[in-house]
DNA sequence: AGCCTACTGCGTACGCCATACGCTTTACTG
DNA sequence: CAGTAAAGCGTATGGCGTACGCAGTAGGCT
């Protein structure tokens, strides 16, 4: 498939499958200049969102308020975005405008893929309003693309099948997401409490053991007294530990271990569908 | 501690940090019976917002909804729920209301950590509007720290460090609802366009192999070859493949591997916060 | 030149939503 | 049997997303 081919494909049937906005937000657009010139452009609704939602978190995100920032009406908004739902995809498509670096040559896959996971990680907490949308579906507008082409090839030196390096992606960009959700949660709940989030954990932990008898909860137990004797908190221990599991769990795929084995041909069993989110 | 202490300490400042409908649930409530009886139970109105939710879907959960199902005011139920927040809450933790088998004695921690994930992971599938509700933070339901202490007490035989069995539960619980996050998407999107699981993914990668071309997306062309050539799709594949990876990656901290190594001294390094979830 | 018509802008209206407030009714405590 | 604390609940407020349809604009065609 070349280029132009593309270009003729997209005009052609692209536009049929995908929704106004994506349309424009992919340079498709069939402008037959009939009626005035539209007064806003996606662009800055989406700019004026992704604000809003920046200073005011995502719940003041709402069509009016947009549409009051912007000087119109707000049904103004909907000649060029579907619904709500869809301004939301697009405004997180925005927050991944920054690419990641592409994998240098010669780079290791170890290395590549945790910078991508690092990168992506600092998106989501740069913008925390991102986790709170429900990603609809697999990857489809342009800058998620770019970051899931970029994941992609930054799993390319693991020699996996694509199917198992679409996986892998999954199983990280999993991780990433879980990881910000959290971040995101415990940072609401400071502001909540008008406390750190260093008080939110103790209390947490005080909450937690006190609700928690041994005998019913030992596991939990010893982990409330490991917890409370531990102090200083930070969430990247977390995400590094798991980045790592996950990235020795990629690495061992096909070495056998242990009494019950399995290839990498368990691998490729099955289809499955693709990782959401970037 | 003993028990009887617990209760106490419930009692005397339980209460004051646990909200109106959590001191419910976990059974610690002054009932001074001043006032006439309460007509409503919280377990009835937490069951039948789970019903609501189960056969119209999350979005249909609303107060006026679930009041109007008890034939009561939509007011009555903020005597017994602090929030609408609070209830979704609640009716998370009654959709894990099934406890998991404890780990038998002598099971090899991998078979119990991945009974625990499927065990969790098939709640979800039950339950798919569960993934819809942002947790809020760290465990505190009930019911959802039964399903905590479980999965810390399967790790206890991998011996790590209390804080690195967290942050590994963390990872497997990240993964379990990635998962199932994945899987709800899907079906709402077969649900919405009236088509099949099956049907929505090859239009997916349709769709995409018409927005990528080969120059500036390699790594997706390659993806989309080998996914459109392969054709059942399954996404117990794509989480027993994630889960696996977990799984080793886990049982070889500690273990050196290839130039940088990292001993399990640097799991042990910070606190970090805990998996939220079940 | 001037009409046609596709298109944009946008006001109005509808049916939802969560919940603050305060009045009435109830039933236990002293 | 009074006092009072709690429950029930109607009313009201201030949002929300978006369906609909009218009015006005400007490019394309005759």
């Amino acid at each position: 498939m070349r280029s132009s081919e593309k270009g003729k494909a997209l005009e052609d049937e692209g536009r049929q499958a995908l929704s106004r906005g994506l349309a424009t937000a992919w340079g498709v657009k069939d402008r037959p200049g009939k009626g005035p010139k539209p007064g806003l452009s996606l662009e800055r609704i989406v700019e004026v969102a992704v604000q809003v939602a920046e200073t005011e978190g995502l719940s003041a995100v709402s069509m009016s308020r947009v549409a009051t920032v912007l000087g119109a009406g707000t049904m103004a908004l909907y000649r060029y975005v579907e619904s709500k739902e869809e301004l939301l995809m697009l405004m997180m498509d925005a927050a991944f405008r920054e690419h990641p670096l592409p994998p240098a040559p010669d780079e290791p896959w170890r290395v590549a893929v945790e910078r991508w996971a690092r990168q992506h990680l600092a998106v989501l907490r740069k913008h925390p309003w991102v986790v709170r949308i429900a990603l609809g579906g697999p990857p489809i507008t342009p800058n998620q693309v770019v970051w899931f082409e970029r994941g992609m090839s930054s799993l390319s030196g693991t020699g996996l099948p694509e199917m198992a390096k679409l996986d892998s992606l999954s199983l990280i960009n999993g991780w990433v997401r879980h990881e910000a959700m959290l971040e995101a949660d415990l940072r609401e709940a400071e502001r909540r409490a008008g406390t750190n989030a260093a008080e939110a954990l103790t209390s947490y932990w005080h909450t937690l053991g006190v609700l928690t008898d041994v005998q019913r909860f030992p596991a939990l137990s010893a982990l409330v007294a490991a917890a409370t004797s531990d102090a200083a908190a930070t969430s990247d221990a977390q995400f590094t530990f798991g980045l790592e599991r996950i990235l020795d769990g990629i690495a061992h795929v096909g070495k056998r271990r242990g009494p019950q084995r399995r290839t990498p041909r368990s691998v490729r069993q099955k289809r499955n569908h693709p990782p959401a989110g970037t």
